[in-house]
DNA sequence: ATGACGGTGTGGCACCGA
């Protein structure tokens, strides 16, 4: 099976682009983030007809997050539940699978603005928040995806100039959040299978960012220890960026088990 | 480089994203 993240920059705008991708490419479960969307507006009815089950966790304008699956989902959770929250950044679902369930959290993470603002501390706070939540999630769900678009990069190899370590989604304060979410036993899949320099999952849209590679690796799939040897793939695919009025960000996508024959 | 591009609504520009 597959499972993906994808900001895609408002799903008003890209639904299209959405059903198309999903068209294509066989992943079971896709976490969406940054809808623009309120709740009314969401376009559950189109998505139905496509054959998703779609639960969601939506804002007018800023944030938004949802979860697409081929498999009815339960017990869902909208944000953390341990952090008052006025942005919809996160929320989670458990899938009945052959090997047990799967609980999938898709988020996302505030970015932060620049390191000595006001959004910077709140990112900070969201991200200690999500920390101290996380090992309730484990203890219930031994296979379980933390995933989505977390704003920041995991290493100098996930940043395109080096000039921009240092600033925001490139601080050790970032990074050492991270680091200590991974600590509770969440690995990051797409390094299990490349330690390639210059893998990117968001590019500028200016400057011809994309056509020259400027980016940055800050959607990510953590994959809990039960999970690991499971995972057999994980890559950022690149064609939706290609396309006209592309999200800035392209799709992660993790196989567990076997590939899906090619279509 | 106080720039660029793209989405949204408060709209004919300002704010935000990363």
């Amino acid at each position: 099976m597959q499972i993906a993240t994808w900001n895609v920059n408002s799903l008003g705008v890209r639904l299209p682009q959405v059903l198309d991708w999903l068209e294509a490419n066989p992943v079971d479960v896709l976490g969406l983030q940054e809808l623009k969307l309120a709740d009314d507006k969401f376009p559950a009815q189109a998505l139905a007809e496509a054959g998703w089950h779609a639960v969601w966790h939506g804002q007018k304008t800023y944030n938004g997050v949802a979860l697409l699956s081929r498999m009815p989902m339960q017990d869902v959770v909208r944000n953390n539940p341990q952090f008052a929250d006025e942005q919809s950044r996160l929320i989670a679902a458990t899938l009945p699978l052959k090997t047990g369930t799967l609980r999938v959290i898709n988020g996302y993470f505030p970015n932060g603005q620049a390191p000595d603002s006001d959004k910077f501390a709140y990112k900070m706070r969201w991200l200690e928040a999500l920390r101290a939540w996380l090992p309730h999630e484990l203890n219930q769900h031994r296979q379980l995806v933390l995933m989505g678009d977390m704003n920041i990069t995991m290493d100098a190899r996930d940043v395109w100039d080096p000039a921009l370590e240092g600033s925001i989604h490139c601080t050790p304060q970032e990074r050492e959040q991270l680091v200590q979410i991974m600590a509770l036993g969440l690995h990051d899949s797409l390094r299990l299978f490349t330690q390639e320099p210059k893998v990117y999952s968001w590019w500028d849209y200016r400057d011809l960012a994309f056509r020259r590679n400027r980016g940055m690796r800050i959607d990510h799939l953590l994959i809990s220890e039960a999970l690991r040897p499971q995972a057999t793939a994980c890559a950022v695919d690149k064609a939706p960026r290609k396309n006209p009025r592309p999200s800035d960000h392209a799709p992660v996508v993790l196989t567990l088990g076997q590939p899906p024959a090619a279509a």
